[in-house]
DNA sequence: TAATTTTGTGGAATCGATTGCATATCGCCG
DNA sequence: CGGCGATATGCAATCGATTCCACAAAATTA
């Protein structure tokens, strides 16, 4: 309604607008009386300071950028809450950026990032290339991945801080291996995608070292969604063998293949054996209890705003890493029941 | 890296400033010749125009706030992913601002307006006072509310867009009566909130319509939470007599209740009859699935957006009320099996 | 060819807050 | 009582893009 300036407050008090700035700002010298005359007449004036001359002028604009795949999925909301209780300390405010698992969309974060919409940015990106690391590494704001990368050249202008997705699958698939499996199904996210490649070699790896066989068959490339997960699992229980257990890369996933066995009058754990990664509220929901691997989301975006944070304050040098462990969650899903002994 | 301003490009390509911004701001004339070595220039220096000095000179920020209670809440996932449809299509960015349901951070969202940090707001508020309904009328960028608010003054300067929550309760409590309940206990949020109060009403309502007494001691004041609903429910069970069924004002809720339920050995819904509101997607995956109340909430979002986006096209003029209906979704939490004949 | 329009460009002010530098006022000491 | 340092304040430039106004050059018409 009242659109007042420094100007206007300079003028009813006799001052000049240097000096109401030194006052309401704090900077500087300012007379005490003079300064509760400043103040009161901002109070009277309703005065408001204008973010955008602030903006300008400092070259700061107190707000960060996150730009996140896919607004949709749970997962990503603990990492909101994570990195805000951290900006909210430092008196920052979180654009929230869908950039809908696009590279274009990337790319348009980064582009906002060129133009000083926020000064800095937490990127969750599932594909790394030239075009996205290249941009980011020219850029002159300083941006946190939730990834595990190091780009070929090394030398990058980034810092992340990241779960052990490699370990996250692993585990879970050790797991299944202790309960006795050893027809294991693995559905994740496309193999071409660094996350979705990482999290297939957890498998991988688990299974070899246990001396079991990667069956092709029983590895479906999926896009994390609840679909893929019941589509692949359909697949897999109208075949031939059925395997005995499945690992799904997400709880989401995995809860579409809980679906299919469930359609398919298999009973879980009994007949076949299931476990997610994510471990998301609903993972403790579904009937049965799902066993998940916690990725300590929240954790993640406290940590990634915090490397922020101090990288803006230019606390920081090198560049940073910040890896943390998954933990599995063993719920029903998975417990072999009345067996071994 | 590079910071270059349309200064530089001028200086480059042997204009003034004023003609480099015409031509890459596409206002005002500008001879294609030399638009061309402009624009040329400006992808050669790797231009980016300042938002700040955009902002300041414009007095547009081209984002809005959205403030919301509860990060927390999966109900808010879809009303941001609802605005942030619109938004994208009229290049707008979202500031989430997490308001905690606190009077005093709904107040720092305001005065983020005030100080145009943002053009307009979509707020969520359960609680509308003096403190918060008059900052917004005060102020001189457009708010929508996603709540249904008249204040005792009338001439109120903001729009809502808001589901009928008073209806949606209702008819919960009908579908229930409907099956044959009458002993029904309900338990909300705080009644001294306006939207606590509304959905209680809507109980209310039904239940009197029905003829049914309304019972004191089957009526709780919990907090949406998971945790309130079972402690309801508990006290309710462990009490001389029991009710035949429950509603809950939301899905959190009524999962609390579900699981207070199933503790003291009482089958869903032969027993006990449960119905949420806000049909979250845990509705659907709970065990017995939940009967609930669509709060459409991307719908409320989509709108909500649009309504701000006219506004701030100043294509709106008196106050605009747009009021959604909930629907009813039965599931198994609340079909009285065998019954009735 | 002179007169008149159209088209393209430069000059300079503007948005609102910040800040380095200069200046003014006061207190205090010798 | 002159002068020195400390405290307070004003002046004016600055951040970078936009835009009104004026003017020049080119195109049109008489």
């Amino acid at each position: 309604m009242d659109k007042h300036t420094i100007y206007h407050i300079a003028e009813r008090v006799g001052v000049s607008p240097s000096t109401v700035s030194r006052a309401l700002s704090g900077r500087g010298y300012c007379g005490p009386k003079t300064k509760a005359k400043i103040v009161a007449a901002a109070k009277e004036l309703n005065y408001a300071p204008d973010n955008a001359a602030k903006m300008l002028k400092m070259g700061v604009t107190n707000k960060i950028l996150f730009a996140v795949p896919d607004i949709c999925n749970p997962f990503y909301f603990d990492m909101i809450n994570g990195i805000n209780q951290v900006l909210e300390a430092h008196g920052y405010l979180m654009i929230l950026f869908y950039t809908k698992h696009s590279l274009k969309e990337e790319l348009k974060a980064i582009q906002n990032l060129r133009e000083k919409v926020a000064d800095g940015m937490i990127l969750v990106s599932f594909n790394f290339s030239e075009d996205n690391i290249g941009a980011i590494n020219k850029l002159g704001a300083p941006v946190v991945l939730t990834n595990n990368y190091t780009s070929p050249h090394g030398r990058d202008r980034f810092d992340y801080v990241y779960v052990d997705t490699f370990e996250g699958i692993r585990i879970a698939t050790v797991h299944l291996i202790e309960q006795g499996n050893r027809n294991i199904a693995y559905v994740g996210g496309s193999l071409s995608e660094q996350t979705g490649y990482q999290r297939f070699c957890g498998y991988r790896e688990a299974m070899e070292e246990a001396g079991l066989a990667v069956d092709d068959g029983f590895v479906a490339e999926s896009d994390y969604t609840e679909k893929g997960g019941y589509a692949a699992a359909r697949r897999w229980l109208s075949g031939p063998a059925r395997p005995e257990a499945i690992v799904a890369a997400n709880d989401l996933m995995a809860i579409g293949v809980m679906q299919a066995c469930e359609e398919a009058g298999l009973r879980i754990p009994q007949d076949i054996a299931v476990v997610g990664m994510d471990n998301l509220d609903i993972a403790s929901r579904v009937h049965p209890k799902l066993t998940s691997v916690a990725m300590q989301q929240e954790e993640i975006g406290r940590q990634a705003a915090q490397v922020l944070m101090a990288r803006l304050q230019g606390e920081v040098s090198g560049q940073r890493a910040v890896k943390l462990i998954p933990k599995l969650v063993v719920r029903d899903s998975s417990r072999r029941v009345g067996g071994g002994a």
